[in-house]
DNA sequence: TTGCAATTGTTGCAAATGCAACTTATAATG
DNA sequence: CATTATAAGTTGCATTTGCAACAATTGCAA
């Protein structure tokens, strides 16, 4: 027989099982270094997306980092509150804002972008080169395929 | 130049982002699924680490599947109230318990491991063997680093 | 042994979250 | 056009969460 439960089986096995488990401590290392700036994950994410590409709606903010729009709405008063974005009207339509940063808002991109690659670099820490591209290629494949 | 912006090269390059996305469906999935047995997350997570092991005191479960002791205590009470695991006292310790699942609860083994093998191949799906190799390798290799 | 520190688990309460309903605006259809 | 459907964004409210304080027990060290 094996020395292995089901249950153990799986959860050394799983991808998405090691995924979660990975995740889960990333966010914790994020949010982490985030308290020093007074940001959540989700203003983080928000921010990010931002700093990819201003002028998006609060709806397609949300599509790009996974939030539903209720929580989009939130997020975005909150770091209007902040001063770091703004709303402004779209010319095309009246029911949807545009959403820019402020200049404070731009300021934090390099420390958010320092705080990521911290972050990755104590992810891959144990991977030579050769594993971290694998790795890198394989999520691309995966997300790039349309999961998520 | 180039013709990414700094924060579109990060998003693309960066693993934990990746990681992050691909967690965050993972977890809309499994919930989606587990909708049908009445359970969440947590309850799925602390169910999932008595199926490997019976007999853990509460902050062992917690360390298993990263979740404060405040959130374990309320998770199991309401698993026990679900009659799918129970409180039996510790006889070495009168601070700690020791976990079981109820007969119902080892029954629900099955219908979890269903979700965690349909949902880990709708994320390998456009994977082939190699590079599902290949992640299951780097992915243990993080883990077992010490990361999470 | 006694006193202090650490562990285990629980809980009150404020803050965050998620659902569903809602308003307003645009698109589509006959 | 008028009507209906869809989209964007907001919000009330109940539930969930997380922090911090707490009680109870055990470990440790003088």
């Amino acid at each position: 027989m094996n020395k292995y439960t089901k249950a153990e089986k799986i959860r050394i096995n799983s991808v998405g099982w090691m995924m979660k488990m990975i995740s889960t401590r990333l966010d914790s290392l994020i949010k982490q270094e985030l308290k020093r700036l007074g940001l959540d994950l989700k203003q983080f994410g928000v921010l990010m997306a931002l700093l990819e590409e201003e002028g998006l709606t609060q709806t397609e903010i949300g599509k790009k980092i996974t939030l539903p729009g209720y929580a989009t709405t939130r997020t975005i008063d909150a770091l209007e509150k902040k001063q770091l974005i703004e709303r402004r009207t779209d010319e095309r339509s009246r029911r949807s804002y545009r959403i820019y940063l402020t200049d404070k808002g731009h300021a934090t991109g390099p420390e958010l972008f320092i705080i990521i690659n911290k972050v990755n670099e104590d992810l891959l820490s144990v991977l030579p080169a050769t594993e971290r591209k694998q790795l890198t290629t394989i999520l691309q494949k995966i997300l790039s395929a349309g999961f998520a």
